[in-house]
DNA sequence: CATCATTCAGCAAACGTTTGCAGACCTGAG
DNA sequence: CTCAGGTCTGCAAACGTTTGCTGAATGATG
């Protein structure tokens, strides 16, 4: 193995441009009180040297590390949901920007219950904690309410804490599907949902699904709900139920485009067609949703500009230039061909 | 803003224990010259005050931080693809297994030109660095050849340098994919390819398909060659050239799924059926392809495992355990609908 | 020419660990 | 009673930075 090159320090750039090494660290940190000369003396012994400062030096002297960390539920290999993918891409993007580095973290039983994600915090490792899919059974949230440690919830949040967040009006965004729908003249609706019970954002779309029907005189019933367990076989498996105990259903809401995407899938293999007999309707609005045959209407979410805001709040919050991000995103309907949409006579919906 | 508790530092776990700092220390580090006694003590007082070392200390004294960073090429949102994810889920539960942590990296000409990923490991920040999609492009990777700094190419590999992968064997997987295709009677046979010039892996799938057409006695015909960059909006272009300039093609071969779903998208907006009037086999078996309309006939990989596995090696590296890691992984092809494929013609494909 | 700001640079003490070395204490043999 | 050998523990010097304080030089002012 060939001997690597001697790392350099901040002594020996203190020794190479004769100045002391506080005055090294002084221009390393652009303090106005070194004067140019010195300055410009120094920077070329550090370009001259290839000199880096290291990084766990600087934090431990800091107090911290310019680094986030990206939380995600446990689910069957996480980080290839492109919900997920998306959020975090701009995350990250915006974090390189900030100059943050993102350090993945899954919450895992262990995870909780060892409070690695207050070790994270007090072992002085990140500086903050962003959190993508968070659950009502994600009780260990709550110790993060007091504002001590940044924490911030992503495309998500709870009624329970106050907590920060950033996240997409999935009220309308269901209300506008589900409106959808009915103004192409459905009222046998299949609903199949996902999570409902711990998810607030879940529970929003199903209520705002009721609302609608509400609003349009169509009797609510139980029997057309059914979960779906957020996956694409949760969605093929809720289809065939809805469908085999519902003969007369014309049309379903999927609260997600993986289970949209499921139930399509059962349908062509039951012989169904997609949207002659029956419509479908996603929400999320993933890349596959547009390469589906046919195209699925959806409802779009700005997942990858969610995860740039986020992350500038969470800056925001780290840097203490705010104290509480609270902040809800508009979001609107895609129609493509799953609904079989006369568009003429569903004029308020924006197509993009 | 609640008043944050106080945190504790070593020393404070050493007053309350009556013991000295070294001692606190090598109990912390399991060291057998600690009696059992002042160890259970120690462990004691670190267990009501709910002491955390700071991670960053110890890395400062130990010069190294067990984390590993995992790099990605820049692509359009690049952790939102579900081959990226895939690995990366598989590096991440690893890496949590053996006490590493996961950073994130996007190979932007920024992060090459000034030399970041030299400094990520000059800076202490990380112990090695994990390359996953790297293409000819990354001229960079030379630097990292000398074995000084531990690196590992994932399922990539590259002739120009020696450097350390894991890799699937590309080569076998498009000869099953090529001869699928031939034993189903097509002679016909369309090309998407996809980073042919720059990755090794697309150029050992594209030469393994003229290998199977060679043995067949099919002549090689370069008009069938259409490039579809990876994505699925370059597989729907690329299918519409290559149907137009080609109307006796009967068969698609897509370097990878996302081009193959894209062109079965395209053939349905054509009227063409998928697979009456044109066969498509793609790489890859990301999850969408089983959720396809027809169900995608591809080479499975297994990304997760082999995340899992190059993990497992780069801590090895960077234990010293071994110094050169370059595996070849099996892949096989899965056979579902898009091929209408008569199974009992092709024998020897495995089926999973 | 003394005085006083002002500008710039260095000293040394943090930051919270690890670890080589030295030494205190004990036990048992001679 | 002495001493060799073994078992534990503590001292203090790293690891590579940042930063409050002190002070030297310089130039301006009366």
């Amino acid at each position: 193995m060939s001997e690597s090159k001697k790392r350099y320090t901040i002594k020996d750039i203190a020794e190479q441009s004769g100045v002391s090494l506080s005055t090294v660290s002084l221009v390393l940190n652009d303090n106005p009180r070194i004067s140019q000369t010195t300055r410009a003396r120094v920077l070329k012994t550090i370009e001259r040297l290839g000199y880096q400062p290291n990084r766990m030096a600087r934090a431990l002297a800091w107090r911290h590390t310019r680094t986030l960390a990206v939380l995600v539920p446990q689910l069957r290999h996480a980080f290839a949901d492109v919900y997920f993918g998306e959020i975090v891409s701009g995350i990250y993007d915006r974090a390189s920007r900030l100059g943050y580095k993102i350090l993945l973290e899954v919450a895992r039983n262990e995870f909780i219950e060892s409070k690695e994600y207050l070790q994270l915090y007090d072992q002085k490792f990140i500086d903050g904690i962003m959190f993508i899919g968070a659950n009502s059974r994600h009780r260990f949230i709550a110790e993060l309410a007091d504002g001590t440690r940044p924490f911030l919830l992503v495309n998500n949040y709870t009624k329970e804490f106050d907590l920060n967040y950033v996240v997409s009006n999935y009220r309308y965004g269901g209300w506008q599907a589900a409106k959808h729908l009915v103004r192409l003249g459905h009222r046998r609706i299949g609903f199949i949902a996902g999570g409902v019970a711990e998810i607030q954002t879940s529970q929003d779309i199903l209520e705002s699904f009721k609302e609608v029907l509400d609003e349009s005189g169509i009797a609510y019933d139980p029997k057309l709900i059914v979960d779906g367990w957020l996956t694409e076989e949760g969605g093929m498996k809720a289809a065939e139920e809805l469908l085999r105990q519902n003969p007369d259903v014309t049309a379903i809401f999927a609260l997600n485009d993986k289970m949209a995407l499921g139930a399509m899938k059962k349908m062509n293999e039951l012989g169904l067609r997609v949207p002659q007999d029956v419509a479908v309707v996603g929400f999320d609005d993933i890349p596959q949703a547009s390469f589906a045959i046919p195209g699925l209407t959806t409802i779009h979410q700005p997942l990858y500009e969610i995860g740039k805001l986020a992350c500038e709040r969470m800056v925001e919050l780290i840097h203490g230039k705010v104290n509480r991000v609270q902040e809800v995103i508009p979001i609107y309907l895609t129609v493509r061909e799953s609904c079989g949409a006369r568009l003429k006579e569903a004029p308020t919906v924006k197509t993009v």
